[in-house]
DNA sequence: GTCTTTATGTATCGTACAATACATAAATAA
DNA sequence: TTATTTATGTATTGTACGATACATAAAGAC
């Protein structure tokens, strides 16, 4: 066995002897991502997961280990791919760019004909029914909520929005219009009715701006 | 066997011959809900339900059917209690006042110590793992999008709103704001931080004010 | 009283679940 | 070659699930 002595989690690595494995890891984990973006966590059987990833189920646990690590791992999966639109969007020149460009993501993510329409995040967070999986959705939160808040206090700074601006409720409203857009979708509403909740929604920045001059 | 003729839904009343029911069906409905909004419907097992209800499983079946459809009743049970800010919300005589009042119930309802930190109804249709609940839930938010509809345009022909107001785009913001406050709830946001979120949601009655002036 | 009806408590039913044991296959190491 | 190592496929394991069969209990009907 080989292990990594720098860097990630003591994870083992593809060792060199031995039989080679017959699938490739990494697409394995996309397919498991899917099944767990559209049926949530409780919602997904070994079955489902071994059915989609095209594998047996001694091969998901000696690569994945059990099915909550592979939930974890199709998270960051997640995060690192359709949800890559969230740490694009904090690249916009200005707060209220910023708020466009992830709220159109976000819209843009549910509606896509190719992917369930919900939030793998979302879904994931309220069909979890585990207690520390909840504390790790929590946390993930806050990490992507002080991310928002660093950006708003940056545009604060920048005179980009008002210097006495609340950027940890600024952030923490887009974030839950971004929550409630994915509820909405979860349940039906319609690419235009995202689109023109996000031209309501977005209505705050001008309003933060006026109120400066 | 007798039956209701007039009202709803060919329902089985409490018969007046034979053994007397032990228990309080209320009563038990109310516990059943609890359960089922604390852990969401695939995360409650029967015996969960059947411990929180004091009661046996033939007896839960005998007077509720199965688990989807004492799901079904305590869906409607929490509409009529705790989810009952929503229709009070519609009374408030003025759009921004009916927004004001409806997300602030939400916020009490969310962080209410007695009750689980989380919407009933959120929780359920993320966790349900159903096509036909699904479908369910999905007619249920298009209803009460419409009774917010409706109210708005009605304070719009008051005068309360501009008239050429989006009432249909408004229901649907306050709606996935609504939505959002929930998420950010059930993952761990604070009574304070929920209530500056509404702050700022809130904002918008501002701007849509002052864009008629 | 006896008959009928409905509810209760116990003890399951069959199924699906997450997770493995075990024998075999396919690679490197010596 | 033979030994070692890792992956695969089949066949299970034990458990928990949702749902019931069945015998008994408690009420009104007659």
């Amino acid at each position: 066995m080989t292990y990594l002595l720098v860097g990630m989690k003591h994870e083992k690595v593809t060792s060199t002897i031995g039989r080679p494995r017959a699938f490739d890891v990494q697409k394995a984990l996309h397919q498991a991502m899917q099944v767990f973006w559209r049926k949530g966590y409780l919602g997904t059987s070994l079955s489902d997961l071994t059915g989609a990833m095209g594998i047996n189920r001694p091969s998901l646990y000696a690569a994945f280990g059990n099915k909550k690590s592979l939930f974890r791992k199709a998270l960051t999966h997640y995060a690192e791919g359709p949800s890559s639109y969230l740490s694009e969007a904090l690249q916009e020149p200005t707060a209220r760019a910023v708020a466009e460009r992830l709220l159109h993501g976000v819209v843009d993510l549910l509606t896509d004909p190719r992917t369930p329409t919900t939030c793998m995040w979302v879904h994931g967070a309220l069909s979890c029914g585990d207690d520390l999986l909840r504390e790790e959705f929590a946390a993930q939160r806050a990490a992507g909520l002080a991310e928002l808040r660093a950006r708003f206090k940056r545009a604060a700074a920048e005179g980009d929005l008002p210097p006495d601006s609340d950027a940890d409720s600024l952030a923490h409203y887009v974030q839950t219009v971004n929550f409630g857009l994915t509820v909405q979708a979860s349940t039906g509403a319609t690419r235009k009715e995202l689109l023109r909740i996000v031209g309501i929604a977005l209505k705050i920045f001008a309003k933060v701006n006026q109120s400066a001059k």
